[in-house]
Parts: C-alpha cells; sequence; structure tokens
DNA sequence: AAATATTTGTCCGTATGTATC
DNA sequence: TGATACATACGGACAAATATT
C-alpha cells in the first residue's frame, strides 16, 4: 500500500511506541526507556522522536519531565473533550454556553436514575457542602448584579461531579467534568434573585437525597433545569 | 502562576496557533503561513514549531504536505479516535463500547424530539436510502456469523448521524460523530438475526417519520436501543 | 517537458535547565 | 554540595515532495 511507503516517519514512531506501551503492559506511572535509547532502537533522529512524543503527550498518553524521564498517563479524556471544543471553538459559534447546557440537561436528567442509586451517604454530604458554601454567598448584600466568585461556581460544579461521579461510566464523568470546566471561562452575573433560586434548587435535590425518595429527586433534577437556558 | 512560566514552549506555541485559526477564521483547506515565518513571528525555533505542528497533526486540526504548505482539515475524530482507544486496550478496560452505547442511548432519546422536528423530507430520504443499503446485505446468506461490511457500519452511522444533523447543537454534532466513528474499530459479528432486528428497528423509525408521527418515533426510538447493549 | 523555487521531512550537534542521588 | 541522568531548546544542513515557470 502506498502509505506504508509514504507514512511519515513521527506517525510510525507514534504507533511504535503505543505498540511498545502495549506488549509491555506498562501501567500509569511506569516508564518509557529514555530518548537516546528509543532513538537508537529505532533508528530514527531525536528530532522524529520528539514530534511523535509531543503528539503522544497532547493526546494524554504518556508525560515527560526533565530529569525523570517519559511517564505513562492514567486514562483520561480530556484531550477528547478539549480537541473536540477546541474544533467547535475554530466555528466562533457563540451559543456554545446554550449547547452545553443544553447537553447537561439530557445528560443529568438521562443518568439521574443511575446517579441516585449509586450514590452513598459521604457523596450526599459532600454535595450538601457545596450548597452550604453557596449559601454563605447570599449573606452578603453585593447590589444585585456583583459577579458571583469563583467559589460559587467551584461548588456548584462540584455538586454535580459528585452526583455523578459513582455512575460506572467513565465518559459520561469525563464529559461532565469538562462541561463543568468550561463553565469557568463564562463567569456570568447573576442577581441576587437567581442566586437564591439556584440555591433553593440544589438544596431541593439534597433533600430528595437524604430522604431517599427517587421520585421526588427527579422531579427535583427537573425542576433543577426548568428555565435554566430558556431567560436568555 | 506556575504554569505560566514552566509551560513547555510547544504547548504555548500549539496554544498561539489554534488562537491563530481563530482570529483569522481559517476554514479548511485555508493554509496557515510556512513554517519559516510562524518560527520568525512566535521566534521559536523550527524543533519546536514541529512538535506543536505535529500535535495539530494528530488531533486532526491540519495537515502538512511538502511542497504545499499546512493545511487547515474538517473535523475528524479518526486520530484522537485511535488514540482514546489504544488506552482502552492498555487500560484492560473492556467496557468503553457498553458506555458509548449508554450515552448514545441517552443523548439520541433526549434529542429525539428536537430532531424529529428539525427533519426534513430531505433528511429522511437520505435515511432511508441508508436503510436500503443495509437491506441490500440481507440477501447474502453468509453463514449467520460473517464480519459486516463496513458498508452496513457506515449506512448505520450514517442513518444516525443525518437524524440529528439538523439539531442546532454543534457540541451533540461532534459527539454522536465520535461515537458512531469509534464503532468502526469494532466491527463486530452479527448473526443473520440480529441484521434483520437492527434493519427492522430502522424501519421502524423511518416509517414514523415520513407519517410525521412523533409519539410512534419516539416509540420507534425507544425499541431500537432495546437490548441493544444488554445482550451481550 | 524540464529546470527551478518553495516548503516540509529528516538528521546532527550543542548548550541549558531540572530532578535525583 | 556536587555529580549524573534526562528532557528542553536552539541552529544549521541536506533530502524529498510539490508547485511554478
Amino acid at each position: 500500500m502506498k502509505n506504508l511507503k509514504t507514512r511519515k516517519l513521527y506517525l510510525q514512531v507514534y504507533d511504535e511506541i503505543k505498540q511498545y506501551i502495549k506488549e509491555h503492559n506498562l501501567q500509569p506511572g511506569d516508564k518509557l526507556p529514555t530518548e537516546m535509547e528509543i532513538c537508537e532502537s529505532l533508528g530514527v533522529s531525536r528530532n522524529v522522536l520528539r514530534e511523535a512524543l509531543k503528539s503522544l503527550e497532547i493526546t494524554g498518553v504518556v508525560t515527560s519531565k526533565p530529569g525523570v524521564g517519559i511517564i505513562i498517563r492514567e486514562f483520561n479524556s480530556d484531550f477528547f473533550m478539549s480537541s473536540l471544543i477546541s474544533h467547535v471553538d475554530a466555528s466562533n459559534d457563540s451559543k456554545i454556553k446554550d449547547y452545553i447546557e443544553e447537553l447537561r440537561h439530557v445528560l443529568e436528567l438521562g443518568f439521574d436514575q443511575k446517579a441516585f442509586y449509586s450514590l452513598g451517604l459521604a457523596d450526599i454530604d459532600r454535595m450538601n457542602e457545596q450548597v452550604t458554601i453557596m449559601q454563605s454567598h447570599l449573606g452578603v448584600d453585593n447590589g444585585g448584579t456583583k459577579p458571583l466568585g469563583i467559589e460559587f461556581a467551584k461548588a456548584d460544579a462540584m455538586f454535580h461531579k459528585t452526583m455523578f461521579s459513582k455512575v460506572d461510566n467513565v465518559l459520561l464523568s469525563s464529559i461532565i467534568d469538562f462541561f463543568w470546566a468550561y463553565d469557568k471561562y463564562y463567569n456570568t452575573k447573576l442577581s441576587t434573585k437567581s442566586i437564591e433560586i439556584t440555591i433553593e434548587k440544589h438544596e431541593r435535590i439534597i433533600k430528595a437525597l437524604y430522604d431517599h425518595d427517587y421520585e421526588k429527586f427527579h422531579q427535583a433534577m427537573i425542576y433543577h433545569y426548568t428555565y435554566e437556558y430558556l431567560k436568555k
């Protein structure tokens, strides 16, 4: 095939290193041979090897540190999401925030039953802590339209991440992680009224969880997403 | 922050090029400046630039050809799909396919109403064509467990991609593209019976679309995902 | 059709910064 | 503190593929 002959060297190296990792059953934390050793054994220049190595790094397979070596990373699909988002970014679509809200809505409601039955008391307690953090923002009168502190957004993100942290689906976890992380870039201003509503929505969810009442929980989730992205 | 100082040069360049693409609104087919020009304008060595460039290439953002230049690519998830799969292979997490099925299930059912009302007759016709392609695989008796041709998988993927192609959410489109692309790597063997069932499921969906009956369509979608990932 | 310019592909050598012992 | 091992980064040179004249 033409590809065998023409295929760029760095891509062949890229594949060979992946193959090496698989054959040697390297686990996260394990190290690859040094750059020099790989160069020699594959018979390629340092330059080409580095192109392959950096490609492996950007796709989340390895990280390399001076003085240490090339280390296998844990599975992490963040790179996938960031690639995805960079494509979306490139499309210059200003409605991304709405798209994310919409996807989050569908995913969280679609998985709420699994989430409900996977959560332990410790998880619910942690979610409750986040609500407490949110509530602490209410006492401070800020005139109504001050941008919320990063702590509020973080608490909100942590609340939802925790909710789905025990669902046995690593892809769902990373998608939800990513969607909530993306919010940081859109740190919107909320009125006191909106803050109150947001907190109340989360309180309802928590209460249903402590009551161990799925139907109530499900209704609280639906309520949580009501008007969430219609208000704009 | 420490990261600002320590962040590897090639990663900074990687980001800057993405930024450049976005700012200049470069579209697929457009070209980046030559390597030399980028080196000069960013003040980095050609070596570092290439590490960034190859990282952009592996994530499917650009391709570079000798004598031509660096060309913006169309969105194509194949590259990082293969990365994801190598992770999965390495981590021995055989459940990734199930995770994807599960996500697809939730997303497609969650968006089916929007899809239904966004589809035009031409779209439905195209989906119908895909079903015809699937049916053409039935006539051939292959003994029951012959691997399906790539055409069958492609038709299935195209069917679903078309279904959601008019929903105004680029993220959803990308994710569905991604999930269906993944299937190509797991071209499973299906029994003749399974093929028949798969085709029937799609026929039901098509019929409901032509009848313009949302409730029937919704039921057909639910039926489509019944036993889809429980059968294993 | 052939020569030439342009652009990426590949290699080599050297110096610097960082972590480990 | 010093020595060693390692990745990071730079610059120059030539080869190979493609486009242009």
